[in-house]
DNA sequence: GTCTATATGCCGATAGAC
DNA sequence: GTCTATCGGCATATAGAC
């Protein structure tokens, strides 16, 4: 049991400090210091730091995509059952909302996002890697379902839309963003619930533009 | 004249590495060995890697800065004198273009926006700041123009949108994540002209979404 | 399982010769 | 202006006591 709550107590500061701090920026010293556990801690249960940033992304953005397919094979169920195609609002939102949600379920969850959303942009190597290989299958959903509510649109300007969708959300779900840029006098409303609606308003609509 | 040269080689390796291998994860030694100068010229000629670093993000953002004001200011002034209000897609494209057509200028060019793409989602700091600052003044005049552009909108809605344009455009801008994702099957054109194009149909149809 | 102590190596920065 | 040599520090990782 102390090593599993020891593992997690590495997880839980390692998670903070890698969105806070970056992954190379942080040290194991900073990491254990902040976890309450030995410096050698790390290696023991994890092996490497490498292998800790590894399990630091799984133990969130497994439980996460396995939400968000289910979702989106609900959607398209759903429609099959009545006869119809999949529209593009229902699919977005089977993809956008469950993160959304998580992201308000706790502290951890909302460094977990800052997280991901600079592994998107982060150089050539592990990390990219680890993030890519757990959302491919993810995309690869979404992108077909988004074929199959667009049948007018070429596939190339489908691919594109929802490259773009995916940049517009992983800026937008990082909080530390929100308030940067707010111009004086503007009395903005943070409130993610409003965000959601709005980003999914936002995204529709660029989806769903004539050529 | 071998000072400027040596400052020159210094600042196109250090945009190289740091655009594949991170601000952080690039030391001194690799990039003085890449430009081929000796490992005590940065701190000669730009005082500590900080400052190496400022000076690689201003040598290119600051003319960019420059010219998409001044497109944006041109759209105005032509809107004035029409005496009419500017229109949400030449405001867009005004701020939008001259950066698709800055990555085709060369490969120096598309190894920056590489790293600009990546400040925006840097951990807080001074990469981050350096950035943020030299950037504000370009967004706040995106923002007022988009505001008379959309009067009907309320004004925090202008600025999420503005938001998820611009986390889009970061992402869209970033060539290292174009292939990453394509479906097998799917013969895309990755031509970042007709991309600049789509990205600017898909936006303004996203700024201009009913609520 | 958890600790201390340490191995080994790269880091940014600078002093001082040329 | 450019070089070599080196300082002091922190990194990851591990060996071995408890």
């Amino acid at each position: 049991m102390s090593q599993n709550n020891t593992q997690k107590k590495i997880l839980d500061a390692a998670e903070h400090l890698f969105a806070k701090e970056g992954f190379h920026s942080t040290s194991l010293r900073m990491l254990t210091r902040e976890a309450g556990v030995n410096l050698a801690a790390v290696n023991y249960h994890f092996g490497s730091k490498e292998e800790l940033i590894k399990a630091v992304i799984e133990r969130r953005l497994l439980p996460l995509n396995r939400l968000r397919i289910d979702k989106l094979h609900g959607v398209k169920e759903l429609a099959e059952e009545e006869g119809r195609l999949p529209g593009v609002k229902e699919v977005l939102q089977a993809f956008i909302e469950p993160t959304f949600a998580f992201r308000k379920s706790g502290k951890g969850a909302q460094d977990f996002i800052t997280l991901i959303s600079r592994s998107f942009s982060e150089p050539e190597g592990t990390v990219r890697q680890i993030f890519l290989e757990l959302i491919r299958p993810v995309f690869r959903l979404l992108y077909e379902m988004l074929c199959e509510a667009l049948p007018d649109l070429p596939r190339d300007v489908i691919y594109w839309r929802m490259h773009f969708t995916l940049g517009a959300m992983g800026h937008a779900m990082n909080t530390r963003h929100m308030s940067q840029m707010i111009p004086a006098g503007l009395d903005l409303k943070i409130d993610a619930e409003s965000m959601s609606e709005q980003f999914i308003v936002y995204v529709t609509s660029g989806l769903e533009a004539p050529i």
